[in-house]
DNA sequence: TAGGCCATCTGGTCCT
DNA sequence: AGGACCAGATGGCCTA
């Protein structure tokens, strides 16, 4: 038996790290559900019907597999021990180990295929949220924080139909986030997170912050520029020309300064799009040296008001490469572009169309 | 070292 | 019957 799950490569780590799992599962296997099912089905309606009949006389109507474990049928016979209830062990023949074990060798290679793709789509979320990052990534749980609060702050702004106050942005953002990932959002965006989380702690859990934050005084940077490809007057680098790096177009939107504190070693890489609150979510791809994935990653809502961020034909609220999802996972892209699509006409977006270009 | 996070195993339940 | 989903248990790894 180990000599055949040894031989499996896949399974190899499970069966060492849990090396005494074959023996116990020859004591307790008996206790897997479906081969109890069968047992238990019998005993509950012959104790319903107050079936005076052994255990022996059920085991003898059974096959092979379902024969009971010797020690079951002894409480007949031992005075004053009280009958053993609920579902009797079957004798574990080679033949049911053999089976249990495949049947739960199988079970556990499914659930781990199950969990992997469940992270690589938290991994696909960690992208498209604020403060991706490679090296310091956001546990599962602040994640989906993270992006319950994203999705509730774009709403907000486009509810509001206005210019979004940054601080109270990042507040949303960071509502209910540990103070590390609070820490990291706040870096991300350059800002000290001091000058936010005492309004962030109100306890009226209503809206925080009192608007006084200047996008002048501090200028709102997505991390994204950290990259070299983004630094500031590289304008020429083509992800920068069809609008890549939006933090640019923030900038000139909002007024920006453009300071030279674009440089944060500690985000490598291209960050994700929530910081890019002008419309351009470009997801981030690692390694993405293909043009296909350039253009795949590239679902974007061009504003083509904003400086440097205009692809050349472009027009407003266009999807960048026709909404192409080519080399991207299905995963998560497709629920992505079809909310694009789904709301491409939806007249929201007009209005926020007009407001960019205010 | 405690606590957080994670991967994995496991058994139960529900559904097809 | 078998697969998907779920939650509990467990142990490893990492960090403050």
């Amino acid at each position: 038996m180990l000599t055949r799950l040894f031989s499996d490569p896949s399974l190899l780590p499970d069966v060492q790290k849990y090396s005494g799992w074959a023996e116990d599962s020859d004591d307790e296997g008996s206790h897997v559900k479906d081969d109890d099912q069968d047992t238990q089905d019998d005993m509950d309606s012959s104790e319903l019907r107050g079936d005076s009949r052994t255990q022996s006389e059920h085991a003898g109507e059974d096959d092979e597999d379902d024969e009971v474990e010797d020690e079951d049928d002894g409480g007949d016979t031992e005075g004053d021990r009280p009958k053993k209830r609920g579902p009797k062990k079957r004798k574990m023949t080679p033949a049911r180990i053999e089976r249990t074990k495949v049947r739960r060798t199988k079970a556990n290679a499914r659930e781990r295929t199950r969990m992997h793709d469940l992270n690589s789509a938290l991994d696909n979320l960690r992208k498209v949220v604020p403060c991706y990052s490679k090296t310091q990534k956001l546990s599962k749980i602040e994640t989906l924080r993270l992006a319950k609060n994203y999705i509730w702050a774009l709403s907000e702004i486009l509810r509001a139909g206005k210019r979004p106050d940054l601080v109270n942005y990042v507040q949303t953002l960071c509502k209910g986030l540990s103070q590390p990932t609070t820490n990291l959002v706040a870096g991300c965006l350059q800002l000290n997170s001091r000058n936010f989380l005492t309004e962030q702690q109100c306890p009226d859990g209503s809206r925080y912050g009192n608007g006084s934050f200047s996008m002048h005084s501090y200028p709102y940077q997505c991390a994204r520029l950290s990259s070299p490809h983004c630094q500031p007057g590289s304008n020429s680098h083509p992800l920068r020309t069809q609008g890549y790096c939006s933090a640019t177009a923030y900038d000139s939107l909002y007024g920006g300064s453009g300071s030279p504190e674009y440089n944060s070693p500690e985000y490598e890489g291209p960050l994700s799009p929530p910081l890019c609150i002008n419309g351009n979510f470009s997801l981030k791809h690692q390694g993405s040296a293909s043009p296909e994935n350039e253009k795949g990653y590239h679902y974007s809502m061009h504003y083509s008001g904003l400086p440097g961020s205009r692809p050349t034909g472009s027009h407003n609220l266009v999807f960048g490469s026709s909404g192409t999802r080519s080399g991207i996972h299905s995963e998560n892209v497709l629920p992505y572009h079809d909310m694009h699509l789904h709301h491409e006409r939806a007249p929201v977006y007009d209005e926020l169309n007009a407001f960019f270009h205010n």
